[in-house]
DNA sequence: CGTGTAAGGAATTCTGACACG
DNA sequence: CGTGTAAGGAATTCTGACACG
């Protein structure tokens, strides 16, 4: 589901005309550790839908006067949580998995 | 939903890549009226993910054998057939209208 | 800080043609 | 027929820098 949405292979010329951002922008966003792009062999940037997303994101915050360092701490925030998140679902399948051994050994 | 698949912004390098098909096979199925990418301003190709779903189909059909004039005779034969079922949607859709239309009348 | 721009160079893409099996 | 390739030119992208408010 959504399989296309992660694949980087959008040159930025594509992203700027899909996002109205100038080369400019997106390569400074870029510079702010705030998009990820891959690069061809020779070096152009690629870029996924998901990149295009959250580039929309980043200038609507910037217009609003946001800076780009604080967008940064953001995406940190929710980065982390997500980790946190993942570890607990992690850790209750750690101790059902004990309990079921328990009791298989109980028996 | 799938709303990425449908948009053109692949450049020919990363569609090679993507399917490794060469350059070369892409613009000749596109000169064979198999795929139409869009171009950008500069006259250089952007294809869309159904685009490179098409490609991967073709190519596969073209290395058991199939000449690329029947595969574009199998895709208007695929295509006039969802005209058709378009069609019969839309008179379905008409004779319902009209139903109603009388019911109301009667009533 | 966020963005525009001119500069020079490198990577990418384009077309039309010739070649081959 | 389907594909490779060399050729020449044009479009695209890259980086680092200077400018501005």
């Amino acid at each position: 589901m959504d399989s296309y949405k992660k694949i980087k292979a959008i040159s930025i010329g594509a992203v700027s005309e899909l996002t109205s951002l100038s080369e400019r922008q997106i390569r400074y966003y870029e510079e702010r550790k705030l998009v990820f792009p891959e690069r061809s062999e020779g070096g152009t940037r690629k870029y996924s839908f998901e990149d295009i997303e959250k580039l929309i994101h980043i200038s609507k915050k910037v217009s609003k006067g946001t800076l780009t360092y604080d967008i940064r701490q953001d995406e940190k925030r929710k980065n982390e949580e997500k980790i946190r998140e993942y570890e607990l679902r992690m850790k209750d399948k750690m101790i059902q998995g004990q309990l079921s051994a328990a009791f298989r050994r109980i028996r």
